[in-house]
DNA sequence: GCCGTTTTCGGCCCGACTGTTTTCAGTCG
């Protein structure tokens, strides 16, 4: 079995829990954590690396002992460890920690005195009461964590970025509506504009915080309060979102909007580096001693620390600390230096408005171009297009294109890649048009080899332009397709060809840790909306958000080209 | 277990809230 920097990462994840309940040393416990984390994230596929005898690179983390371990499980896909914990330990019992309100100290006890290994036990002591006679238990300990096995059964459910918006965007609105209230803020992964979020983080500023608690908790979409303090509590609302408030006094305002903006890991690199230059840091101020040297805004904070303020959507402890202390962040794409858009659909075929009405649509949020993209035949669901339907539709784009001002219509297609990577229509038709985009709709999970090969090998393919929705993530439903990224990556390179970055909130593909590697690797990303409705014109800001969150720049962007540049770009894939 | 313009040893991020306590440990973010 194929060993990848996941497996490794999920290897000294389990370790890290196991230790943890041992009561081990805490910073071992979280030397395995960090480890962990950054494997996950890892760019390079070690075990590749690895087979191929090149030496293990030189990771932020990962000293002599970790390093042994990754050549341990890259061989036998385990460690000597993990098995030696799993002898002291059930395996099952790491799945307690994942209880809320059940943490190492308390799984070790339910373990030790009544043997609880899994979820399954935990729920008939809970209910046999059995729970609340431990000592450092009670009996409201014992119905949360009842409540809690229910709720797992539910299964927390992620929010998409877009839809926590209306939830979030509502109650801060609310909250700004109360007296004496300076400032609300949305905090925590929605600032850093993650593709899904898990809860909302809101912060008020506010001289007194009594009334802005009363307004939250009584808020008519919360179904359950959860915690209430002076200045923190926490709701969950009807729709099952969670969300979190702070209420602070305004001096420290950008201390504690950075704090609560995250994320963890960037939040714990700053602390360090705060106290390698003797101060403080925390949700009140930068302090040197007990006095307050910054705070009052997130630019004072960053500078206490020598930094220049780094954007919201880059705060993930992927070396933007490094970058920013050189002066070398990337300027980051904006919405208004998009010219175009690479992939739309009218209703030729699964859209809803006619050619002519997204042009002008289109026109009016100032794009210079569009290019039209209908579905291909093999997609009968959406009414793909067959050769005669396609030849008609380009002839009635090249008509519209005479009379249009202000904006050009590019003639493409959403040609479908079939499961050995052919492309549904034939090669002349194709040839006539101004790009091929190139997608997958089927066949989603094919062996990571096959369908890399099967991407590479539409890619090859002479009019080849742009691969849409690259991995076909499905944010509500579907993970990325497994293929080999970095390859696919490359080979776009030396085809010349791009890469989407689909702007439709349930996809967000290429997602952000592959545009940074492709801006790596030189290769352009098109920030495209894939629009089959006017109102659709508009998620390209979605799109710009995962773009950013890639460290993508407008150079990085096939899209923000004018239409010359544009042209002979696709020319060169043609 | 990692790491070093204070250190190869001795550090390693910080505070609020809850429940079970009777002054605080455990958990969470």
């Amino acid at each position: 079995m194929p060993v990848h920097n996941a497996d490794i990462a999920a290897v000294f994840e389990e370790i890290a829990e196991l230790l943890e309940i041992q009561s081990a040393n805490p910073f071992r416990i979280r030397a395995y954590r960090n480890a962990s984390r950054t494997l996950a994230e890892f760019g390079r596929d070690l075990a590749t690396l690895l087979r191929k005898g090149e030496e293990l690179p030189k990771i932020a983390g990962i000293g002599d002992d970790l390093a042994r371990k990754i050549h341990e499980i890259v061989e036998t896909g385990t460690c000597a460890l993990l098995e030696r914990l799993h002898k002291e330990l059930p395996p099952a019992v790491t799945e307690l920690l994942k209880v809320p309100g059940l943490g190492p100290k308390r799984v070790r006890a339910l373990y030790d005195e009544l043997h609880i290994q899994d979820l399954k036990a935990l729920e008939q002591a809970a209910e046999r009461r059995q729970i609340q006679r431990l000592h450092g238990f009670g009996e409201k300990t014992e119905r949360r964590i009842l409540a809690a096995l229910r709720a797992h059964k539910e299964k927390k459910r992620r929010f998409k970025r877009s839809l926590a918006a209306q939830y979030a965007e509502a109650i801060a609105a609310e909250l700004r509506r109360v007296k004496g209230v300076v400032k609300v803020d949305i905090a925590g992964s929605y600032r850093r504009c993650q593709a899904t979020v898990g809860d909302i983080d809101i912060l008020v500023t506010a001289p007194s915080s009594d009334g802005v608690m009363r307004r939250f908790t009584n808020y008519d979409e919360v179904a359950e309060i959860l915690a209430q303090g002076h200045t923190r509590a926490t709701v969950v609302l009807r729709s099952g979102l969670q969300v979190d408030l702070r209420v602070i006094a305004r001096p420290g305002y950008g201390a504690a909007l950075t704090y609560f903006t995250g994320s963890k890991s960037h939040n714990i690199a700053l602390r360090k580096r705060a106290q390698g230059r003797g101060l403080k840091l925390n949700e009140y101020g930068v302090f040197r001693g007990s006095s307050p040297i910054a705070g009052e805004s997130e630019e004072s904070v960053y500078a206490a620390l020598d930094l220049p303020w780094i954007p919201p959507e880059l705060r993930e402890d992927r070396g933007e600390l490094e970058w920013a202390e050189r002066a070398a962040l990337p300027e980051l794409v904006e919405r208004s230096e998009l010219r175009g858009d690479l992939h739309c659909h009218t209703k030729a075929s699964d859209g809803h408005a006619s050619v002519s009405e997204m042009a002008v649509a289109a026109r009016a949020r100032g794009h210079r171009y569009l290019a039209i993209t209908e579905h291909s035949q093999r997609l009968k669901i959406s009414r793909g297009l067959t050769v005669e339907r396609l030849l008609k539709h380009m002839d009635e784009i090249d008509r519209l294109n005479e009379r249009l001002k202000g904006i050009t219509l590019l003639k493409g297609i959403e040609v479908d890649i079939l499961e050995d990577g052919a492309l549904d229509l034939p090669d002349d038709i194709l040839g006539q048009l101004d790009l091929v985009v190139g997608a997958v709709h089927s066949h989603f999970d094919l062996p990571p080899a096959r369908q890399t090969r099967r991407l590479m090998k539409a890619m090859a393919h002479p009019h080849f332009s742009l691969l849409a929705h690259p991995t076909a993530r499905d944010l509500d439903k579907r993970p990325s397709m497994d293929a080999d990224w970095l390859r696919v990556i490359r080979h776009a390179r030396e085809r010349g060809c791009f890469l989407e970055l689909n702007s439709q909130p349930v996809r967000l593909d290429l997602p952000d840790t592959w545009c940074r590697v492709a801006k790596e690797e030189g290769v352009k990303v098109a920030i495209n909306s894939d629009a089959h409705s006017i109102e659709d014109l508009d998620d390209l800001a979605w799109g710009i958000s995962e773009a950013r969150r890639g460290w993508l720049s407008a150079e990085d962007v096939l899209n923000t080209c004018g239409i010359r540049d544009l042209r002979r770009l696709l020319k060169a894939t043609m």
